[in-house]
Formats: structure tokens, sequence, C-alpha cells
DNA sequence: TTTGAATAAGAATTCAAA
DNA sequence: TTTGAATTCTTATTCAAA
């Protein structure tokens, strides 16, 4: 069920702007998941979410992108270590 | 002096792993920043740092890249475009 | 406008337990 | 191995104040 409320977590975080580990609950509540913070938080570190802040000011779950899985060594020299993407791309709902 | 500590804290989280604010307090005032978590707390969300994990599993702020902001057209050309387009068509914005 | 002290709010972890 | 309840730890914000 885990790999499941997975699925559903970066559904949630994909289409709408959740700020804290207690809305994720909530919506994942409504989708049959019925799960405590303490499983949410293992989730969020589980699928590497950050909390960011989106185009308002507002903290917001995203994903990342690792510079380590995703980038080639050729553009590794290009940004310094430990710098992550994140990816905005799908996040225009509310612009 | 705001501009300073935010440079400073900057080279910090990219010289050593920090995983929590208490410990960025530690290395600013090491270098003479004398400040509390609550200012630290501030220059985190504008310098919008994260926390993410390591590939050890561990906690540390990061850096981040807004694709839309500040990737080169070069890096963007390369891995930006299949990322927009996945995340295009998991995106549905009200539909 | 920037900051600290205090507090509230949020998140990670511990410690069973199944 | 996964989870919840409780707890601890961490972080964001409020409310002065300079």
């Amino acid at each position: 069920m885990k790999t499941k409320r997975h699925a559903k977590i970066l559904e949630i975080i994909r289409t709408r702007p959740v700020d804290t580990q207690e809305e994720l609950l909530r919506w994942l509540k409504e989708s049959g998941f019925d799960v405590t913070q303490a499983t949410v938080s293992r989730d969020i570190k589980e699928l590497r979410l950050i909390k960011t802040l989106d185009t308002d000011g507002r903290y917001r779950y995203s994903t990342v992108k690792l510079e380590n899985d995703t980038m080639s060594s050729k553009f590794h020299s290009l940004f310094a270590d430990a710098v992550v993407n994140i990816d905005y791309a799908g996040n225009h709902c509310g612009d």
C-alpha cells in the first residue's frame, strides 16, 4: 500500500499547493489513505520531497531533481555541489 | 549586514553539510555573525534554501535552482524539455 | 527595515507493536 | 517491514522594539 500512497502523494502535490504535512494528510484521507503525520513524514523523506517557496512566497511541497541523478558529468562543473533543481514546470495552476 | 550574512550562509552550506538551523547558527557565530534562530529562519526563506536528503540519507540545507529562472539554455535543451513535457502531461489545472 | 525572545506550528524520530 | 501514538526536535511567526 505504501507504493500506491506514494503515487497518490506525488499526484496531490503536483496538482495543488500543499504547504504542510497535515494538509497532505487530509487529501490522502479523501483518497482513502488513512495514515498519520508520522507516516507522511516518512513518505516525504522516501520520496525526497522538499518544502519550497512558490512564486507567492508560500511554502509548498515539491519534487526535486537531484543533480547527481539527472545531470551529466559535463554539466556537473557548471553547478555547485548539493545544488538541486526544483521543477515548477507543472505548477502553474494558480499563476 | 544582512547581505554579508547571506553570503556567509551560502558559503557555509556549500562547504559543509548543515542539517539544522541551530547548526548553521553555530557556524555563523564562529564567523562573527551573532544572530538567533528566528533570523536564520528568515534568511533561509529569503535565500530560498531547502532541506534535502544527501546521498547518506541525512538532511542538509541546499541551494536550489529554479528551472524557469536560472537554468542555462544549454542545460535547458538537454533536460528541461523532457521534464516540462512529463509534468505538463500530468497537470490538469482545473480540467 | 531588521532583529530577538517567546511561542506556535510543523516535522522527524522513538518506541512499541503488528 | 510498516505503522501510530507520543514525544522531541526543528522551524516559522508573532509581537515588540530599536
